[in-house]
DNA sequence: AAAAAACTGTGATACAAATCACAGACAGGG
DNA sequence: CCCTGTCTGTGATTTGTATCACAGTTTTTT
């Protein structure tokens, strides 16, 4: 999905694309599945953590919410994303709270089965170590983000962000972001107030870069969409 | 160094505290020695890079250079620090320039030997994980932190991340930091202007939870500056 | 030791973004 | 289906930070 999309976002972790067979089919048989109906939370931030999950279908939110009850989101995510891989592999606590924005489906893998599978195949291991490094890039280039770029700036870069993690490519280029996000979530994203990712999002949609699709958004134009992201 | 530190502002990972024996004597003897003279530059980012460095004397900064030309500092690192391991595992370019802020003692690690000892040792895939999650949670924190804290917070923030990449703990429990930083890379670390950051640091001069023992900051307090970093 | 450069402190001003305050549009539960 | 709650758009106002300006200090260079 989007492969320029990711190499420019540094995604967050599209686990299903980037398996080897092999090891995805290990995966699978190693794990259980699980089911989550709409705004039910898979976990909380500081909680302990046994094990990850792969998000087969539905659409997730992982947040944070900081000590003046301000909620940032650090990633919204669609099928295929691994969820919940840190407190697996460093035994620390959930560093962030996830929660359904509409039902899904995953596969819970325990830490246990996971080293397992891992230690029988370092293939495993460098695929890990290799998501973990996609996401450390991508979490740099959002601290640098934040800094300097403009609210307009951080919103377009939250589209992009969006784009990877739920988009869907079009025939012509343009891309579908499949699930009725609120403004609320985006400006938990791009780190704004509500009323700014709205004033921000009307000039994307007057600019013609963006559009919306039904009750959906439509990145059209998604070089220029980049352009305005980059740090 | 600072254990209780480390936990809390999940540092920028100190390679040579937490390996193991083993592990830590065959990258010494897989790698080889480099020097760095102060303001040299290691490597750029954007630079295509094979392989990883152990720092052992000195210290460096990390940065990258924003469009608008502001530099931001992700990290100041002391003695222990591993240092372009992204590159390494991903075989993307450089994600960040590297240079001395004093003279450098440096191992370098090829990717080639890298893998070899992983793969005769998954202990090192292991660790290697560990340390990623670590950044990455620190990297997640930080993300928050900027859009949720003020000024005073991040510069606070900004000491405490130091303290863990340079500090030196005193038997009574203050923390000494082993370098002589400007208030400018105080302030690309904070993400906030260089005058700001003055006003603020004098602050907490002020209230004496910092002090300045000659040339170098001391915390006077830890336990209160970690308060008021926390997010 | 003198000169140049870099660093620091602090006021005054400008500005981007948050906050406040609504009214209208749109869902989704009863 | 209506009614309640959530979501959206847009103006007016406030506020935290950046920016400007500059003088004093310390460090580096020659």
């Amino acid at each position: 999905m989007l492969r320029n999309f990711k190499t420019a976002t540094h995604n967050t972790g599209n686990l299903a694309k980037d398996m080897p067979w092999g090891a995805r089919r290990a995966f699978l048989s190693a794990s259980r599945p699980l089911e989550l109906g709409s705004r039910e939370v898979l976990f909380h931030a500081g909680d302990s953590g046994d094990g990850c999950y792969l998000l087969r279908s539905g659409v997730v939110k992982a947040a944070v919410i900081a000590r003046d009850g301000q909620e940032r989101l650090l990633a919204v995510l669609g099928p295929g994303a691994l969820i919940g891989e840190l407190s697996l592999i460093d035994d620390e606590p959930r560093s962030a709270t996830i929660s359904a924005l509409k039902p899904c489906e995953l596969m819970h893998l325990t830490k246990a089965a996971f080293f397992r599978l891992a230690d029988a195949n370092p293939q495993v291991y460098r695929q890990a170590l290799k998501l973990l490094a996609q996401r450390l890039r991508g979490a740099n280039d959002t601290v640098v983000a934040q800094g300097t770029i403009s609210v307009s700036g951080r919103v377009a870069r939250t589209f992009a962000s969006l784009a990877d993690g739920l988009g869907d490519e079009q025939p012509d280029g343009r891309i579908l972001l499949t699930y009725k996000i609120t403004q609320n979530d985006i400006a938990g994203m791009a780190g704004v107030a509500r009323e700014n990712a709205s004033r921000a999002i009307n000039d994307l949609l007057r600019e013609g870069v963006l559009s919306r699709a039904g009750s959906f958004y439509l990145i059209e134009r998604p070089t220029e969409l980049l352009d305005m992201a980059e740090i």
